[in-house]
DNA sequence: GCAAAAGTGTTATCGCTACACCCATGT
DNA sequence: ACATGGGTGTAGCGATAACACTTTTGC
C-alpha cells in the first residue's frame, strides 16, 4: 500500500470547488415550513437561498452540513441527512461548483431567534416555496419529495416536534405531508400499536380545554419493534 | 445577476479532487452479481475495487458515471442511480477525494464480454464480497441495503433482465433479495394485477420444457398505474 | 352551560397468505 | 412414460377503513 501523502497520478487531475446546501424542515403546528436566507454573497446577493458554505479541507460533508446548521440556527444535534449532489457544469454562474444538499429536520421551539435574525432568514410554507436562486428550488422540491417518501417508512417526523408531543401533534404533520385529513381513531391506532411510544402522565394544553396526553419517542422499543420483523409505515 | 466567470469571493476556496465509484449490479438467473475490478492505479495498484475515475470538467457527476460505465463494459443506456458521497479526510490514502458512488444494473447477457475481460473484471456473488480497498465495501454494502430497498417500491428490477423476460426470472430476483422462496401462485397474482406488462406469445424454453411465455415492462401502463394512485410494492 | 379538542370500539371490506393439482414438453 | 418447471383458484385470516359519541375543562 501507498503511503506517501499525495501520488504522482492524483497530482494530474482537476480539482473543484465542492459547497453543502441545507433545506432545512420546520413545523409550526399548522404547517411544515421550510428556512430560506438572503444571500450575503456576490454572485446573486439579496435573493433568497438555502443556507450553504463552501467545504474546508479539514471537515467531510456531514460535518461541514452540521457546522453550516449550528451557525445559522445555533442548534447542536440536528436530524440531518444527505439528500443528493448537484452538479451541472454551469449550475453556478459564479464557477462551477459541485454542491451536496442535505435535509435537516429541526425544532422551532428550540431555535435561537437571534441567530436566525440575524441571518436573514425567514420560515416559509413548505406548499408555497417562492423563486430561489440557482437550483435551490429543485433542490426544495427534491427534499420535500424525500421527505415525504422517508416520513412514511421511517420515525423521523418527530425530530419536528418538542421532545414530548401529543399524538394530535403528530397526526398534524402526517395530514400535512399526505395533504388530507387522517382519521384519528385509526392514527391513534396505528401509532399505538408499533408500541414505540412512551406516555407521561403530563398533559399539553395549548390546544384544547381538556389537554392532550404528552408522548416521548422511545428509540430502544424501535429498536425492538423492527427487531420482531416489524415496518414502521403510517 | 453577475455574469463573468470566476467571482472574486469563489477564488479563495479550497478546492477537491472528486472522483466516481460505480456498484454494479448484474442477474445470471442464480444470483445477484456485483462486477469488481483489479486497480490499476497507485495507491493499491491491484487490489479488488469497484470501477471509478475522477471527474473531468466537462462533465456533471451523473454523466461522468456513464461514460465510466460505458468504457469498462461498452453499454449505454444503463439505469444509473446517485447512491451517495464518500468524503471522510483521510479515505483515500493518497491524497483527499471525494467520492460520489452510482449504483447500475445492468443486463449480463448484453454485457461486451471482451471489454469486461480487457478491464479485468469479475462477477462476485453479491452476498460473498470479498475486502475491496478503501471504503468500497461500505460503499457496496449501502449499495445493496439501497436496492433490496428500492426493489421493493419501484419497478426496476426488469434492469436486470433482458427486454423480454419471464415472470419466475422475476419472481428469482426478488427471492435473491429476500433470501427466501416466494409463493408462485401470489407472486403471479400480484404482479399480473399490477398491469404494468405485456404479455407476448413467445416463450422462453430455456428452463423448462413447457416454456414460460415471455413480458415486456411497459412505461405507459405503469404511469397510469400511479396516477390512479397505486403503489408498486413486492 | 357551551364550545372545542381529546379520547375511545365495532363492523364491513379488502388484500394477503397458505395451500395442491393439472399442463406442456423434451428426453 | 416420466421428469421438470409453468401455470391456475380458493378459502381463512388479519389488517385497514369507515363511522359517532362521550369526556374534560376553560371561558
Amino acid at each position: 500500500m501507498n503511503t506517501s501523502n499525495t501520488t504522482v497520478e492524483y497530482l494530474k487531475q482537476e480539482k473543484f470547488l465542492v459547497a453543502v446546501d441545507c433545506i432545512i424542515f420546520g413545523f409550526d403546528s399548522e404547517n411544515i415550513k421550510l428556512l430560506l436566507f438572503k444571500r450575503r454573497v456576490e454572485p446573486l446577493k439579496g435573493a433568497l437561498s438555502l443556507i450553504g458554505s463552501f467545504i474546508k479541507n479539514d471537515l467531510n460533508l456531514n460535518d461541514s452540513a452540521k457546522m453550516v446548521l449550528e451557525e445559522s440556527t445555533g442548534l447542536k444535534n440536528i436530524f440531518l441527512k444527505e439528500l443528493r449532489t448537484y452538479s451541472d457544469i454551469t449550475r453556478d454562474p459564479g464557477n462551477r461548483v459541485i454542491s451536496v444538499a442535505h435535509y435537516a429536520l429541526i425544532r422551532i421551539n428550540e431555535l435561537d431567534i437571534e441567530n436566525v435574525e440575524e441571518h436573514d432568514a425567514h420560515w416559509y410554507d413548505f406548499n408555497d416555496i417562492p423563486d430561489l436562486i440557482i437550483d435551490h428550488k429543485q433542490m426544495v422540491d427534491d427534499a420535500i419529495n424525500r421527505l415525504r417518501d422517508e416520513a412514511r417508512r421511517e420515525p423521523i417526523c418527530f425530530n419536528l416536534l418538542p421532545k414530548e408531543f401529543t399524538i394530535p401533534q403528530l397526526q398534524a404533520i402526517y395530514e400535512c405531508f399526505y395533504q388530507k385529513k387522517l382519521d384519528s381513531r385509526n392514527f391513534r391506532k396505528k401509532i399505538v400499536s408499533f408500541d414505540i411510544l412512551n406516555k407521561t402522565t403530563r398533559k399539553d394544553k395549548t390546544s384544547s380545554k381538556k389537554g392532550a396526553f404528552l408522548y416521548v419517542f422511545n428509540k430502544r422499543k424501535f429498536k425492538t419493534f423492527i427487531a420482531k420483523g416489524n415496518r414502521f409505515q403510517l
